[in-house]
DNA sequence: CCGGTAACGTAACGCTTGTTCCGGTAACGA
DNA sequence: TCGTTACCGGAACAAGCGTTACGTTACCGG
């Protein structure tokens, strides 16, 4: 036999690559090439580990949404109460420091790429509708007095407002600062589960 | 002399042609031969009307501005309750139709070409804070008992909903449906300039 | 130690892109 | 009516893209 490869490693840095092009370079400086050197490999590498440019971009994606999926599963299992659980899924999950700034910029640009690829717009959706779900659940946990459909059109508010300030905050990080971001969505979760402090107040 | 163009009207109707490349192919797809056959004409005409590439992105991109801050002002020069004028403002801004649909498409692409070309996203910047501008000075004549900060920082949470809201519903218009925005914007209005009415309630 | 095999780098291909250039054409003044 | 002049279409260009095929290299079994 011969020499045989971490096929895993391979994809897991070749997709860490994708990433750092994206978030540098944008959707249209997403090369090949660009990737490769950013992995620090030549472009047959890249397609021995992925059939083409798509399969490669499918799996950062999937990445991106495991990623963000194991943080609020960490979160979850710490057993916090459900109001702290809440505002700690929100609070991470809007860009604040300069890593999350970059996952924002990534998030972005399989945005716009999903907007003509249906393949990547289905992962979209589903991520997204992931989180949506458990933003209802924690909310229904935390306001057990309110009916489902009260809790989903309450969680599709904060979702959006999470979403947006990512958004915003990626192509204005001045006016969108991270007091500023923190602000607007304690103002929100303060009038859907009550004022700041983890238990009820006195 | 010789026969002489109307660059105006081409201008428009090339810009036309890129918004409606851009909200159906993505920015991968948005190619001079692509908007040429759209605009039904050659690439030829195309770079005698503009420069090149990048100046036909600029001027669609401005023109895109200009409409929605036209729209705005037609709101405000209508003289009604400032409560009013917030509200048709945020939900006229909100992807309801499938025409703000396209808009929505085409503001995304626009964003993520921002995230790599730096002039475009000085026009991003410059139309965002614009629009939160607006909103902020309709608040602050909602809520007179409010101090400028507060204003700010409430308006930064309604901007940031509605466009989290309209990039949502562009990749997912089922979720994010009509009804789910109008609630989650009405929500957000509510806590902040009073009930629904247009007028206060008897 | 060495053959053989799988993994990898390199160079080339075909294609599409943005851009340029020139020939034809339509309008205006005389 | 006719010549001139600006305008526009379309072919052609270099560059860069994703992808492929082939040669080289490094490893494992015997």
């Amino acid at each position: 036999m011969a020499r045989q490869r971490d096929l895993t490693a391979h994809q897991e840095r070749i997709s860490a690559a994708t990433w750092s092009v994206l978030a540098e370079a944008g959707l249209p400086g997403l090369t090949l090439r660009a990737v490769a050197a950013r992995a620090g490999c030549s472009t047959g590498l890249l397609l021995h580990t992925f059939p083409d440019k798509r399969a490669l971009l499918l799996h950062a994606r999937d990445l991106l949404h495991q990623r963000t999926a194991a943080r609020a599963d960490a979160l979850e299992a710490t057993g916090a109460a459900p109001e702290e659980v809440l505002r700690a899924l929100l609070h991470q999950a809007v860009a604040l420091g300069p890593e999350q700034h970059e996952e924002a910029r990534v998030w972005i640009g399989f945005l716009a790429a999903a907007l003509a690829e249906p393949e990547l717009a289905e992962r979209h959706v589903r991520g997204n509708r992931s989180f949506l779900r458990r933003t209802t659940r924690l909310l229904a946990a935390c306001r057990l007095d309110w009916d489902p459909a009260r809790c989903t059109r309450a969680a599709t508010g904060l979702v959006a407002l999470v979403e947006g300030l990512n958004v915003l905050a990626a192509a204005d990080p001045a006016t969108y600062s991270p007091d500023a971001q923190r602000h607007a969505l304690d103002d929100a979760l303060d009038r859907l589960v009550g004022a700041a402090g983890p238990v009820s107040p006195p």
